[in-house]
DNA sequence: CAATATATGGAGGGTGACTCCGCTTTGTCA
DNA sequence: TGACAAAGCGGAGTCACCCTCCATATATTG
């Protein structure tokens, strides 16, 4: 690809860096306080730059939601690795399930945002969120390995079932203490 | 309270009972087509009368969910009333949960929808959904009693699951299969 | 210190939510 | 029947957000 070439080779001018790294900044803080749906004019203004500004750093919304998740999805990433030595499959899917849930609520809508990502390929979003789905495609693996859980289970399914716990929990006050409580109806199952 | 009374007794002009009807008819097609979000003003044009026409009647969207959902809901009231009856407790469950997750596919989004309006008493798509909370609630206390699921399971969380399950099965393509699996992974558990 | 590639910002077009108010229709009662 | 409230109507108008386009400005490089 041309472009990936060019932008090894040039990496930015030096103010467009700087923009670049004020608007990840001020999304990070407009997500925060707003949830993923947060407006992108007004995260432009806030950065100080005009929305065409914004909108060629980051063409969409969630290009700009991955940039302002990098670090902790990098985080996320060891975690895993972490995981994965850890003597105890089945305690360590436990403490990743946990763990993936926390990181879907880094942002209000997080989960919803992802889940639609996760349709497309393409999606910045999608390409950054990898260290979800490996972590809890090798953790899930090592787990029916050890006889820990059901062999049938798709880690795809275990994936988007925490993610709608995730979701399910934003929509309850006490979303903590709820998402607790649902992670273990979903551990344990209903009978 | 003065309104309602009026309500009682002056039921509505002709030609504004007549609107009322055209733009749920309309509504329900338009949810159906698009999902939870359609454009309210173009069910107002496509229902031939004005923005304020549709917001006099219907002052948020979630009534007009409300009132395209009427039939839908009262059908799933009766279900409940059955089902109560029905000899086995866990399979009437069983069968309940499905139905609700059904109900909560009749429009796109409409997981969303409901559980956002839950969050509110006033709401009256939250108060048209009576239905829900209350099957939920008398179908597993019955599974609990009869011993057929843990005893520590609250209602309102196993609805909570169900629509976040609909939620999931939304956004993979392939939802009713999914949401089979996605089920009997709740119901039987990860192990 | 040009010359040139790069980057900027903000005006502007499009869509959708929702309100306001002058005008029309309906129901009522003499 | 006809006229007069009361009830209802619609659509223009405001606001917020998304996103694009391009004349202008700034960095980099030789």
């Amino acid at each position: 690809m041309t472009t990936a070439e060019a932008a090894k080779t040039r990496p930015l001018r030096a103010d467009a860096q700087r923009n670049y790294d004020r608007i990840v900044l001020v999304a990070s803080e407009a997500f925060t306080e707003k949830g993923t749906g947060a407006s992108l004019d007004d995260i432009a203004c806030r950065a100080g730059v005009g929305p065409g500004t914004l909108y060629r750093h980051f063409p969409s919304r969630d290009a700009l939601l991955a940039a302002a998740l990098k670090g902790a999805l990098e985080e996320l990433g060891e975690t895993a690795r972490r995981l994965l030595a850890a003597p105890d499959a089945r305690a360590a899917l436990d403490e990743w399930l946990v763990e993936l849930a926390r990181h879907l609520r880094i942002y209000g809508g997080l989960p919803e945002s992802v889940a639609q990502a996760f349709q497309d390929p393409e999606n910045p979003l999608c390409t950054s969120c990898q260290p979800m789905r490996v972590g809890t495609e090798q953790l899930v693996e090592r787990a029916k390995a050890a006889g820990a859980i059901r062999a049938d289970v798709d880690p795809a399914d275990v994936g988007t079932l925490i993610g709608s716990l995730a979701w399910a929990a934003e929509r309850r006050g006490d979303s903590d203490a709820t998402l607790q409580r649902l992670l273990s109806l979903l551990t344990e199952g209903l009978r």
